[in-house]
DNA sequence: TCTACCGTTGACGTGAACGGCAACCTCTTG
DNA sequence: CAAGAGGTTGCCGTTCACGTCAACGGTAGA
């Protein structure tokens, strides 16, 4: 189960090196490039690394991003700005990773990592509150449904002349 | 419990009787008197009635539907085009109960009335995949949350002596 | 009847979240 | 090496869901 990495490998794990371009993680999570632009521009998610070029280069943690952040948009219905709040506190998380890379000392790294565990609390906490909401909105909807339902068999027994037997 | 109208009622129930001013509603629902203009240019919900000045007259009616809508928008996320849609069918139970009202036969009621039914078993079928889905979600960030629980735990470990007796 | 308050229509403005060009660059591939 | 596919910045356009303001009119209480 433990990665042997090979003996040329780099310092990362592969998944944290940045190889993919901006339409190939467009692609993969059903955004748009000019959405993923957008989304630097306003300092939402940043590439992992620049090419000479100028061209922009992801790794599979902004890819998984790419797709936290349209979560949190279209199943929360948070705003960019909220996302930015929630996601800055994640940040911590890979500063904390990095810390790790760089052998920071434990004392350092737990404040982090706490700090994160924390966001991620306050974070389910949100979602709980959204889905007790929904719940209570969804049992108004079925008892809605349910009283029309009694009304229609008041109805449909009302046409149907009463006849003993069924059938 | 059964109301008793007095003598010289009007043929309709006192909730659907067309008081309540722009205003009013406004307050009651916490949306404010242009966004109920806009939802009725946008035809999304008209007042019960017009006074000859121009001036709105909402019924309860309509008032539960401005709350209802809010919900669908905030709750589920529906665009208010979708939102007309949803109510669409809604309004064929109001149709129905107009129906009622004007003594209209059984046969013609029922339909409408399964009409209704169906769309509002749509609309809790649309409800519990979102409900589905945020529930996943939410499971995925529970998940990471432990995941970094542990990752302290084991720092925190890392961080204090072993010693036999805790404290 | 005067005044304060709602309400009306009509028009234009706004913030969020992108879409859609143009003009340009840079790999890769036949 | 020419051509095409994909990328870049810059900038303006657009849609949704309202906000805001002006100019005006009806209504209710002192």
């Amino acid at each position: 189960m433990t990665v042997t990495r090979p003996a040329q490998a780099t310092d990362e794990p592969t998944d944290t090196e940045p190889r993919l371009r901006i339409g190939e993680v467009a692609k993969q999570t059903g955004v748009t490039p000019r959405t993923l632009r957008y989304w630097e521009e306003i300092g939402l998610l940043r590439p992992a690394a620049h090419r000479g070029s100028g061209e922009r280069l992801y790794s599979l943690v902004e890819q998984e991003r790419v797709i936290h952040i349209r979560e949190l948009q279209d199943l929360l219905g948070l705003t960019l700005a909220e996302i930015q709040d929630v996601l800055r506190s994640e940040d911590t998380l890979e500063r904390a990773r990095r810390a790790a890379r760089a052998a920071a000392p434990t004392q350092k790294r737990l404040p982090l990592l706490a700090d994160a565990i924390e966001a991620n609390d306050r974070l389910v906490e949100r979602i709980n509150e959204r889905l007790a909401r929904i719940s209570q909105f969804r049992d108004e909807c079925v008892e809605r449904g349910e009283r029309m339902a009694v009304r229609r068999a008041e109805l449909e027994a009302e046409l149907a002349p009463p006849t003993r037997s069924s059938r």
